[in-house]
DNA sequence: AGCGTAATTGATCGATCGTACAGGAGCAAG
DNA sequence: CTTGCTCCTGTACGATCGATCAATTACGCT
């Protein structure tokens, strides 16, 4: 009917581009409505697609929230490792500058990205399906973590320190700022906290980190210390 | 009638304390249903009380929401405040010591409290009641731990720091962690959080943060660094 | 003891949710 | 041009949501 007009109701596209652009739309309708914009009728809207459809490419709903919780993830982390090794052979420790610079930049503090990230944790606890995702994407996060300040380590500008807890509480520190700028922007500046990672990079190479050092392992004390 | 078999269908309560007892049950909703917990139904479902009770001591959900929100942070922040300062004459120093143990004591690491708190986050961007409550609770906070760095600043036990910055970076490294480990506890240990926060805290009395030196006030650095 | 106040109940409203499903339609193959 | 695959549409259904409101009832006061 409608052809003989000439003009398609709709487009027809192969099974891997409309998931590709319904994961798309999933993000953007997080973005837009928040909690709220998780709604099969919200995204399908933003899609431009009908309500049916999502369920004709993904089973459920918590299979697509997944998908794009996962395609966010990669993304963001994608961008962070290109901005971090612009160059073939940047140095070790300006590498870790890029990285910082990127992970403060101006996309990654949009309120929006907050936003989705928000929606996403607060499903971890009640859906294993969304646990397995964070828990991949996390362990590749920390990787890379532990890659940049692997050849830092290595490359001697720095006093030996362990690899894990050193990724752990960079990734922390760069996560509670993250967060914290999100949450309330006016509080202080990304060039801030910027500074603030760079400054504990530093101490970490200057070997200030009494407990992330290498040379003699050292049981963690629990116990607050006794200072008399 | 049901008086007259001596067995009251409900109690009667004061606003205050019924309006308390809501608060309460919000919170246990929230903590053990997560965002689902955040209806009207499950709440009053929880506190053992009619639907209708709600809105008669809450004009609409929102303000029930963000009166649990305050009610927390501020609970919490009593609880922080008590524990690390146990005795009066405890030093500045082990205060903050005991001040990081508990924050990542069994009570602050229930994945159901940071379940509770993931949802009040969620609201904030959307909403200028939680964002009001945020904004004043969160300054508190950060009030606290420029209290604690602030003595030990005037202790003379610690190179002169700037404060505000100071506490911005570890409430950040202290939320960070505290995320993390809510996210994923098998990640790494609670004692864990506990020494990359005690480190952090005797670098900064090492001055081993150049950006939080008070001698020299010193524009901050935006541009990766050139390291030749 | 009875009365009045206000705390409490529960039915009800319209809206929105996720999923299912039957039929319409684009598009390539024959 | 016709056929057929499957991508796609849109209605339908049952459940749940926040908010309203008239009716009920506990309990202090006189």
């Amino acid at each position: 009917m409608a052809s003989r007009n000439g003009v398609p109701k709709f487009h027809r596209e192969t099974a891997a581009v409309r998931r590709g652009a319904l994961i798309a739309a999933t993000l953007r309708s997080l973005e837009r409505y928040g909690h709220e914009g998780a709604s099969i009728r919200r995204i399908s809207a933003v899609a431009g697609v009908s309500i049916g459809l999502i369920n004709h490419h993904f089973r459920t709903k918590s299979e697509l929230i997944a998908a794009a919780y996962e395609s966010l993830a990669l993304g963001l982390q994608r961008t962070l490792r290109l901005r971090a090794a612009a160059d073939r052979d940047t140095p070790p420790r300006e590498r870790i500058s890029r990285f910082l610079n990127a992970s403060f930049g101006p996309d990654l503090l949009a309120p929006s990205v907050f936003n989705v990230w928000l929606v996403f944790w607060s499903m971890i606890l009640h859906s294993p399906q969304m646990r397995a995702v964070h828990d991949r994407t996390y362990r590749r996060y920390r990787a890379i973590l532990e890659n940049l300040l692997g050849a830092l380590d290595e490359s001697g500008e720095a006093r030996r320190f362990r690899l894990r807890p050193a990724a752990i509480a960079l990734s922390a520190l760069l996560d509670g700022l993250w967060i914290e700028l999100s949450l309330s922007p006016g509080t202080f500046r990304p060039e801030e906290a910027i500074a603030i990672c760079e400054d504990w990079v530093d101490a970490l190479c200057a070997g200030a980190f009494v407990h992330l050092l290498n040379d003699k392992p050292r049981t963690v004390r629990s116990q607050p210390r006794n200072h008399t």
